[in-house]
DNA sequence: GTGTCTGCAAAGAATTTGCAAAGAC
DNA sequence: GTCTTTGCAAATTCTTTGCAGACAC
């Protein structure tokens, strides 16, 4: 199962919070703790707040999850994907937009264009539209 | 003064604790509510809290100030540029990063690329680079 | 068996709200 | 004078913590 293995790899021990935890944000995707924490009640029973808080924490840290917050309110919400990727908001909905090419091509724009800017990590670019 | 015109030109009725927020932001340019306060007690004087979220708050309703968020960990900070612009993070410094020609770059690209994202509104950046 | 994780309840922060007085226009 | 904003204190909501028992390995 990718849960066990994700968990697992990254450090952590294997404990049910986790994995249902894992779990909800394989199938959300993107969530705010209220959302998890609606998905954790309806389908896995009862899990206490702050355990949910405390793994959540934990994930992050290990890399497992990333953060990712709406430009327009600045609520953030936690990412399944944890790699270096930018993100589409249209309306309520997000998406991930894993697009290597964009990353080089802002990449290069910025390092001909302000050579002062050194050492860049990481680029993100963020993509609001209207939704129809 | 600045930034009387610009609160009346919001739409917003100038009072002291209107002027001396906007005021903070402009010296601050990037703050957490926090460091707005603490600006506060040291430059104004005494104000709410309370009234200090409620400024900031139609503040940002009448787009006076926007919001931006660390990509690494999600705080949110005022930001006294509430025109579109990309940001640079570095360490704890947050800069705005003005460049009409890179978000075009990145606007031409996406269309071209990704004719199925219709109607984009903004394009935002984010560039992390590591502290020396 | 040892050390970490969870549940619980309580503490602590952060944010919002109701209301009366003060202030803007 | 009318309608909005502020200060204050209380109410909510959100998040963290301490500790004892349960659990992973």
């Amino acid at each position: 199962m990718e849960s066990i293995d994700n968990i697992r790899n990254a450090g952590l021990k294997l404990t049910p919070q986790r994995i249902a935890v894992y779990s909800a944000m394989i199938s959300l995707r993107h969530a705010r703790l209220e959302a998890i924490v609606k998905y954790l009640n309806e389908h896995y029973g009862r899990i206490t707040l702050s355990t949910v808080y405390r793994v959540l924490e934990s994930f992050c840290e290990a890399g497992l999850l990333s953060l990712v917050c709406r430009p327009d309110t600045g609520e953030c919400y936690y990412d399944i994907t944890a790699s270096d990727h930018h993100h589409l908001f249209s309306g309520d909905t997000i998406s991930d937009y894993q697009d290597e090419e964009l990353t080089q091509l802002v990449l290069g724009y910025i390092k001909s264009k302000r050579p002062d800017i050194q050492d860049i990590e990481k680029i993100q670019v963020l993509i609001t539209t209207n939704k129809p």
